[in-house]
DNA sequence: AGCACGCCGACT
DNA sequence: GTCGGCGTGCTC
């Protein structure tokens, strides 16, 4: 008999395991089909996916049941197996999970592709069917086989009912058809750019020999083309590419220039692409119908048949790192797929993070280089403004008075802005001048952001209300707002330069379907002269009239509780700057900051990457930071407070005494999060920092479930392993 | 997470 | 004597 290992989908904890059944005398089974299985005592019949496949009887096995259908389709093969057993053991996700990345999404909901009835003639109209009404509509089907449904040909004036009737009588024929739910829009065709040296070489050195490549190179290097190049050749060798951006950079441009040089040969994973539309596209890469992805983190994961090449863009961005189970990091997971095919993998970025930057120090990766603007351009000049000193001469606005003047200049001379808040929103908090209340969000511990329409927003959990006129903990009427976001910096361009065409940019402008794009093609063909807005407009757009930028409040992003903090900072203003003078004239970036000093900030003004990267390098190994150590971050949360502080004590001294042999892994905490109550749910957490191996991280893992699992059914944990924020 | 089993009290 | 309430433990 043959036995089959099964992964069943059933998400609880315990079920972390494989089950053995029985495959039914006379039929087949192989790594990656889906089954159903009779399990538990009530022989409930749940979906189980096969991982392996024995001949020979398992050991001591009490009641071995026979699986009870078999599905034709697979959905993965036997060499992802490895990939599902590392997902497991570094991220510390179920098989379940892991199995399901792999899977075309919906699958388990029963997700199929949406047929259409396609109408094909089947024979001439005879006797009374002769008749020319009858005969029009025979002609034209004809004449288009296969592409009408009866819907199409009623909307062309055609009548319904003697559609009808010629079916009955087979004149017409209906054929059910997989209807591809796939954006066919065409696009222009986007020829290859001659390539520089600097370009050449990289892409050069990519194709001779298979590894891991860091590539570094400046805003407006010209990356996107040798991407472009590398990707083609990968495909004239006749092997599969993906490459992975972050969401906020698949821009309409990106898309364009893909579409316009491989046409129908690539697949693009929007973020808002339907369930439906996803699985359709799922299909076509499975059936080899498409040979190239481009999509967020999630496309690495689409199941190519000879994956060879990923590029991952902006590799410094935080996105590659999932936030939710399983919480991989697709950088890695990536290199792991390809190391064992002899595969490429090209990070990219105009500043790589520090990680990775390391690695190629230590000669794990190949780092290359492309230092110079690919166009004419050069980097634009930057000027640090010290917004205390403005302060201190009168200046109360948001706007110092080189940024004013700045403006006012470019806008004379017909130049397009671009001024960078990474905040959206009227004002940040609102609060009572009389008594100090501040609005807070009654289910989050944060307070509430003022939106121009008078509302009062969370920005943890969406909810919204109306702000009322008189503070409610005092009754006084003294209400200020304070703070600042791109809302109000709309309103003060408004004031200060009327005539000036403004579109702001942020989630709250974007989030209909197709604002992105006709903002975004306003912007390129010069209907608007200033363009405000979040971290959304810092990287990937590529406007050759824009030539000055404005960031705002360049520190914001620099008191964060994070170790990366100043990482981010640094990426942000280069990234942000590199929006200027990409187009013949020169640009120019002032920066505004309370902290003006900062080495963040001066490395960004002085475009001096190395510099930054030395001094962050060093304070990591002092401080014994990543990528010098690991944070495993073991989150709780509970509705009621007094159950979560007693359960992460009693977890917080389990851990300390288990951890006490290991003396290279601190223990943090336990503390409540930075955030300590998003929707009622109140959170503590616990830092393990340190030389946290995959067996210990498993361990730790297992000693959190059996010490909470007898715990109050309420309490929830997530444990992540160098997550992306530790609020 | 379900589901059955079993132990115990309440009620015909 | 039997019905059902819920705590416990297992799922090939």
């Amino acid at each position: 008999m043959t036995y089959a290992q099964l992964v069943v989908n059933h998400e609880a904890q315990a079920m972390d395991r494989l089950f053995t059944y029985g495959v039914p005398e006379g039929k087949t089974v192989a790594v990656g089909q889906r089954v159903k299985v009779p399990f538990g005592q009530g022989n409930r019949r749940v979906d189980a996916f096969v991982l392996q496949v024995t001949e020979e009887a398992p050991q001591d096995l009490k009641g071995l049941k026979e699986i009870s259908t078999i599905f034709p389709e697979s959905y993965f093969e036997k060499e992802h197996l490895p990939l599902i057993e590392a997902v497991r053991s570094r991220y510390l996700a179920t098989y379940l999970d892991a199995v399901k990345l792999l899977l075309p999404k919906g699958l388990l909901q029963g997700m199929t592709y949406k047929t259409s009835e396609k109408l094909y003639f089947a024979r001439p109209g005879e006797g009374k069917y002769a008749d020319p009404r009858y005969q029009s509509i025979l002609q034209e089907v004809k004449a288009h086989p296969g592409e009408y449904i009866k819907a199409d040909l009623v909307r062309m004036g055609f009548s319904q009912s003697s559609v009808n009737t010629l079916i009955k009588h087979g004149f017409l024929e209906i054929l059910s058809e997989n209807q591809y739910r796939v954006n066919r829009q065409s696009y222009p065709d986007y020829a290859p750019r001659v390539l520089n040296a600097a370009q050449e070489r990289a892409v050069k050195a990519v194709t001779d020999t298979p590894g891991t490549y860091l590539l570094h190179g400046i805003t407006g290097s010209g990356k996107t083309e040798v991407f472009l190049e590398l990707i083609r050749r990968n495909l004239e060798a006749g092997h599969d590419s993906i490459m992975l951006v972050p969401e906020i950079s698949l821009t309409p441009q990106m898309i364009e220039r893909f579409k316009g040089r491989f046409g129908k040969d690539i697949t693009i994973f929007h973020s808002r692409l339907s369930d439906g539309e996803r699985h359709d596209e799922w299909h076509r890469v499975r059936q080899g119908r498409v040979k190239i992805a481009i999509g967020a983190r999630s496309a690495l994961f689409l199941p190519f048949q000879d994956l060879r090449l990923v590029i991952i863009d902006e590799e410094h961005e935080s996105t590659y790192k999932s936030e939710m189970s399983p919480k991989y990091n697709a950088k890695e997971m990536a290199e792991f797929m390809l190391e064992r095919k002899d595969g490429r993998l090209v990070m990219a970025s105009a500043t790589p993070s520090i990680e990775s930057t390391l690695r190629a120090e230590r000669g794990e990766i190949t780092k290359l280089e492309l230092p110079e603007r690919a166009t004419a351009g050069v980097l634009p000049e930057m000027e640090i403004v010290d917004m205390r000193a403005e302060l201190m001469a009168g200046n109360r606005t948001i706007f110092s008075r080189p940024l004013m003047a700045a403006m006012t200049e470019a806008l004379a001379k017909e130049e397009q802005i671009i001024l960078f808040l990474n905040r959206r929103g009227f004002s940040t908090f609102v609060s009572c001048r009389s008594c100090g209340f501040v609005f807070k969000c009654p289910q989050c511990d944060i307070s509430l952001t003022y939106h121009r329409d008078n509302s009062l927003m969370c920005h943890q959990c969406g909810q919204r209300k109306y702000l009322p006129k008189t503070c409610p903990s005092c009754s006084s009427k003294y209400i200020k707002q304070f703070g600042t976001g791109t809302e109000k910096v709309e309103e003060a361009i408004r004031q200060a330069f009327p005539q000036a065409r403004v579109m702001r940019m942020d989630r709250d402008t974007t989030r209909q379907k197709d604002a992105y794009e006709t903002m975004y093609q306003d912007f390129k063909n010069n209907r608007c002269d200033i363009l405000i807005g979040t971290q959304m407009i810092s990287k990937g757009l590529d406007f050759k009239d824009v030539t000055l930028v404005g960031i705002l409040a360049a520190d914001l992003s620099l008191n964060l509780p994070d170790y990366r903090a100043s990482e981010k900072t640094f990426q942000l203003i280069t990234q942000v700057a590199g929006r200027a003078g990409r187009g013949d004239k020169p640009g120019k970036v002032i920066i505004q900051s309370y902290s003006p000093e900062e080495k963040a900030i001066v490395a960004a003004k002085d475009h001096d990457y190395a510099g930054f990267y030395r001094q962050e390098v060093e304070m990591r190994r002092m401080l014994q930071n990543p990528p010098f150590s690991k944070i495993l971050q073991i989150i709780l949360t509970s509705l009621q407070e007094e159950v979560l502080i007693k359960n992460i004590q009693i977890l917080d001294s389990v851990l300390r005494k288990y951890l006490i042999k290991y003396d290279k892994i601190i223990v943090l905490g336990p503390s409540p999060c930075l955030i300590s109550k998003i929707k009622n749910q109140h959170r503590w957490q616990i830092l393990l920092k340190g030389d946290i191996g995959e067996e210990t991280a498993q361990a730790v893992k297992e000693l959190v479930q059996s010490t909470l699992g007898k715990a109050q059914k309420d309490l929830k944990v997530s444990i992540d392993i160098n997550p992306n924020s530790m609020m």
